[in-house]
DNA sequence: GTCTATATGCAGATAGAC
DNA sequence: GTCTATCTGCATATAGAC
């Protein structure tokens, strides 16, 4: 598609993922469209309204497919391995997702409020990712901590890759590529790893 | 003390890490201070410059005393633990500290490039908190792997924290209390495990 | 140092021709 | 649907009195 309002939101999503609700643009975003300021009002009525069309968009990405993972009903080894995967699949053709809905969300928290009231589904598929952490054999105490300390090696690198490739990486670029290429094998062997020793522990 | 520089100073640092830089009024920081506008800029020549110096002390602390807990000269796994509990100190004082640091170096990169040509001792701190986990007998493959997850563990709740309250604990404060509340040695222990995993394995 | 009043520029939004 | 021109309001910044 190159329609029109395809082009809005491709050139919506560039700016407003890279500058924020507040430090985006309409001239920009127009620019960027190939239009004039105008026409994305006539598309969108107000710069809230083609801001709530991005983050809505980009929210449901970043909220992985965690649905169809947990019901490909494998062992929670074989689960951790392909949601790591999925998560990554996503991240790596979309590296400034997370600091966008992230950011955002921190800037708005109300918004979340009225998103979790539409999507009643997502937080009974989080309790049943939570729950095969206690079953099978693998009886956690705290499958919460476990799934976040996941969920934070997966994405906080993408969150803070300016910290690394400044601080860590000292600017080299070769080295922060990389560590990214390794990153998705050496997540999938810690989370083993924990859950496995979280097995010797009898916790 | 609690002259107006102070003041100015305070009330900016709570409106610009609430709302960032673009989001952040001077109005309301004045309002805030107790004080107009004209006087912000009496003080600081432009709202760039106040936040310059809102952003620096920021950064500042949110790069923890890395150097003092390495000259402590301890062993890898008392030093991870110390590690932990400096990080964690300051984040518990400063919950929102994370999301402003990280969101305003992602919004304008090219902030850090200046900040490291002042601070070339950070890095060499950095490097020598990596050497740590190859000496001893603590030959780890990917030192960088390992302290990235670290320090992701320890800091993306707090920047995730609007999705760890309504997604995973439905808005239950209390469960996202105890939550942070564990947090601290849940890591520490994550932390040790991962380490001794990586001994067994010859890495 | 601190205030009120004002200048200046710019961004979001609209009017109206084509 | 798409454009140019314009309105409106607001935010940063300054002028100048006290």
């Amino acid at each position: 598609m190159d329609n029109t309002e395809t082009k809005i939101i491709d050139a919506a999503r560039r700016v407003f993922v890279a500058k924020g609700l507040d430090g985006a643009r309409m001239q920009e975003i127009a620019d960027e469209a190939g239009i004039n300021k105008a026409l994305l009002h006539y598309y969108f009525r107000s710069k809230q309204k083609l801001f709530d069309a991005i983050f809505e968009e980009a929210f449901q990405q970043f909220i992985p497919t965690m649905g169809a993972t947990i019901a490909s009903g494998k062992n929670p080894q074989e689960i951790i391995t392909i949601f790591i995967d999925a998560y990554f699949r996503v991240l790596e053709q979309n590296p400034f997702l997370p600091q966008f809905v992230i950011g955002e969300l921190n800037r708005d928290p109300s918004r979340l409020a009225t998103f979790m009231a539409e999507k009643i589904g997502l937080t009974s598929l989080v309790d049943k990712a939570m729950s095969l952490f206690q079953n099978e054999g693998f009886n956690l105490k705290n499958p919460q901590q476990f799934m976040i300390s996941l969920i934070s090696m997966i994405i906080f690198p993408f969150v803070a890759k300016p910290i690394l490739h400044h601080i860590i990486f000292k600017g080299d670029q070769l080295l922060v590529d990389q560590f990214f290429a390794e990153r998705k094998s050496y997540v999938t062997t810690s989370a083993l790893q924990l859950l496995a020793s979280s097995l010797n522990e009898n916790n």
